[in-house]
DNA sequence: TTCGTTGGTTCTAAACTACGGAACAATTGA
DNA sequence: TCAATTGTTCCGTAGTTTAGAACCAACGAA
């Protein structure tokens, strides 16, 4: 069905990671699999913080983290084992994901905090 | 013409941040403007690395970047002052903008190195 | 073996976004 | 006032993303 490929380490870029975890939906699916030592599969995702994903776009979001390089995916029967490749990226980046995630926990923090609901983008002149 | 906006800096978001240096184009130019202490205008990256940016594209990229927080653009006479937003954004994610600057310079750095240029994804299973 | 269930992928069309040429706007200096 | 310079906006095309529907593969019954 299919060959399910990882890049090589050495074919991992910035700009690609980047982008990787530019979309929230992603960022947040990364953020658990790179914390949890423990592999996690696709449906525990189905739901991502208060939204619901459907099944086929979740499966492409698992297909760009390992297309980055972030996410290393084995089919184990009839799921997926989905362990982060921080480690070796760390070897490659240093500092890169950890920099990463520490902005996100400072976000989603301060969000906790004082929540007006916003989506809008405030405008200065 | 136009009011030129600005995000304030709690509204600057990783993920908005990400995005924007996703681009090759724009980390490059982003990477100039907080390199380099002083000011740029936008028609000095109208070739950008070895390629040639048109104006259009151009105006969308520091678009962007303003958009995401990053570069702060005055008018100034009949051009633009960018200046980078990194002392700023240093406040809210400590860290963040030098990691990526940083992945940036060793991802640069190798390439100029060895140069196979290649393109393949290894495969596995 | 065959059937049903579970967990993911592929197909496809619609929605969105990015690129870049052409036209336009604003400022400055003859 | 005119022309030059520097950016922005408009708009058609091209590419990407989303998500429903159909599909596939592995497993556990029966």
């Amino acid at each position: 069905m299919k060959p399910l490929v990882h890049p090589a380490l050495e074919d991992v870029t910035v700009e690609g990671i980047l982008h990787a975890l530019s979309d929230p939906t992603r960022v947040e699916i990364f953020a658990k699999i790179a914390s949890s030592a423990c592999s996690a599969n696709c449906s525990s995702f189905l739901t991502v913080g208060e939204k619901a994903v459907p099944k086929s776009t979740l499966s492409q979001h698992f297909k760009a983290l390992r297309d980055a390089g972030l996410v290393r995916s084995e089919r184990v029967g009839v799921e997926m084992q989905n362990t982060s490749r921080c480690a070796e990226i760390e070897t490659r980046f240093p500092g890169l994901l950890p920099a990463i995630i520490g902005a996100l926990k400072t976000q989603s923090g301060e969000g906790a905090a004082a929540r007006p609901s916003r989506k809008t983008k405030t405008r200065s002149r």
